[in-house]
DNA sequence: TTGTAAGCGTTATCAA
DNA sequence: TTGATAACGCTTACAA
């Protein structure tokens, strides 16, 4: 078949002598049973031997419906999103539907941009993993758009969100940290700006007191989720500063930021500073050392997420909220150990 | 404005008071100059006092031009891909497509279905960069799509293509390992399926045979792309043999894996081995030990892929092959040291 | 310079 | 159970 010449319905009904409206319903599952098993029979044989495949362009300016989804992260090569995207792809795929992925690199105008040029293209709902805390445009979407936050849950507005249990996940590291014998334990934050950094800063100093330990210091706070600012912020922690035995990082950028200060400052991790990662990005397990990291399950937070999103799109009526928890994990390796004075 | 009720060529018709076509030529750049000054300026304004966003949907069922590219990727959690990725949407995204992305897990069904799914689309073009020799699917895309090839070239069909020179890239490794003083330079290939894998054998072969050198031995084939693959060949490959000094791997994940079994066999790197990686894939810099890699430009290629494509897309008449090659480099780090014996 | 009218391929309503 | 018809929102000859 040659290109922009593709069968429609209009060809399947000439072929068997129905009306293209009974072919519609033919092929259509939902209506299917109003047409007689033998036309049904007949336009399906019919649709096979003509390629047919529906046009979704016809089909969505009929129905408003167009079967594809928003999808809007910070930042693709940031490993902790593949996985993720990969979750929602195969969930929303196998179901019918087309994810269009957008970065926004943290950038609110570049976010309102990306935000509009999806709304243009009429996507039936939209999955978020953008992180920062000031967020106008939820508001904005939200009552006109199912809607899915992912890694985030949303402070003022009510959205349904999938993300993992923050609180858990820093007090295992706080709690692994203490078993081996740690007390002066620090903590590297997030941007200020960034709801997971801002949680996990407000998670730690719930686990330090759940656990009787006080922090070793203020949390110092990284400005961006990056390996070179982590490098400086912690560069200014840890200089002259023998007290410290135990760092607990926003992420796992901060954390490798972290060790290479320390390895500036002639610290060795993890015999003279141990360091606790977040997310358990792909290739943690190879860098030197070995990064312990709390992991969060990508690929299950995608999935689950497009699953919700799904469902909120199937409901009648207004929309629920639904707010998903999934666990984290602490991944044990060797930039971890006991305090060694 | 209520979800379901956006502004139509019509609301702004009657608002203005000129009939939808004139209209639609006023607010279409390329048949705005058919309208006059004073209207073009009337509709405008109320094109955004009414929050007007065109219908993708209905414009396309009329141009039969979605403004929609497939790209056809083996899987976005391999860090080789996001960055390519990103090349190719932020081009795209700035002319006005949207990258519709899909992945193939190397699966030769998985891709006849998703390729599938994309003409369902009414893709208006295809990115592929799956990398198999054999590939029927080519043969059938190519007379229906403009279509460029990423990180591989069509031995049997003519089409467009943007790679890397993997010659190049390949003896920029050996003369390192050459100029170092190593002479028992072995390779470790990757699938014999694969288009690189491929390529990059055959490049190792010349580029020894450039150098004066004769390989250590034959290139042993690693099965798939994969650390834990990469590991077993390389245990035989290295296991009882203290002749090899060095190591040109057909990628990162392979170099990974040839360190590991390295560690295994009680051999150090670079000290006892020397290993070469190719792609420079994120995180290399942080392994144990930093990798020196050939690095390929991951998101030029997927900027100059969008590019060439779009300009395929422009074309009248028939497609012109076009054939991108743009130059490797190779980072030098931690793995490769001077022969020790 | 603007209006008219037809049609892209589908689906939903109504009637037969 | 099927057919006729209209409409979704846009573009584009063609006519005025």
């Amino acid at each position: 078949m040659v290109r922009g010449m593709a069968a429609t319905l209009k060809d399947i009904a000439e072929k068997v002598g129905l009306h293209p409206a009974t072919v519609s319903r033919a092929l259509n599952p939902r209506t299917a049973h109003l047409v007689s098993p033998t036309s049904v029979a007949k336009v399906r044989k019919a649709a096979s031997a003509l390629d047919y495949v529906p046009n979704p362009m016809a089909a969505g300016l009929r129905t408003s419906r167009s079967h594809t989804i928003g999808v809007v992260i910070p930042d693709l090569t940031n490993p902790l999103f593949p996985g993720m995207v990969r979750g929602i792809q195969d969930t929303l795929t196998n179901a019918g539907y087309t994810p269009l992925l957008v970065n926004t690199d943290n950038d609110p105008l570049a976010e309102k941009s990306v935000v509009a040029s999806l709304s243009a293209r009429r996507v039936d709902g939209f999955i978020l993993a953008t992180a920062r805390r000031e967020h106008p445009l939820l508001a904005e979407l939200a009552p006109k758009f199912p809607l899915v936050l992912i890694n985030r849950v949303s402070e003022n507005v009510q959205v349904s969100s999938v993300a993992t249990d923050e609180q858990n996940g820093i007090r295992l590291a706080v709690e692994h940290l203490r078993l081996l014998g740690h007390t002066e334990i620090a903590h590297l934050a997030g941007p200020a700006w960034s709801s997971t950094g801002y949680e996990r800063r407000q998670a730690f100093t719930r686990a330090m007191r759940a656990n009787g330990l006080t922090p070793a210091r203020k949390p110092s706070t990284v400005e961006s989720w990056s390996i070179t600012a982590a490098t400086a912020t912690a560069l200014s922690l840890l200089e002259g500063n023998n007290q410290t035995t135990a760092l607990v990082c926003a992420n796992d950028q901060l954390a490798l930021g972290a060790i290479e200060a320390a390895k500036k400052l002639g610290k060795r991790c993890p015999r003279d500073i141990s360091v606790v990662g977040y997310n358990d990005m792909p290739f943690m397990d190879l860098v030197d050392p070995p990064l312990t990291s709390v992991r969060v399950p990508q690929h299950d937070i995608g999935a689950e997420a497009a699953r919700l999103l799904l469902s909120l799109i199937a409901e009648e009526g207004p929309q629920p909220i639904r707010q998903v928890r999934l666990t984290p994990e602490l991944i044990i390796r060797s930039s971890t150990a006991p305090p060694s004075n």
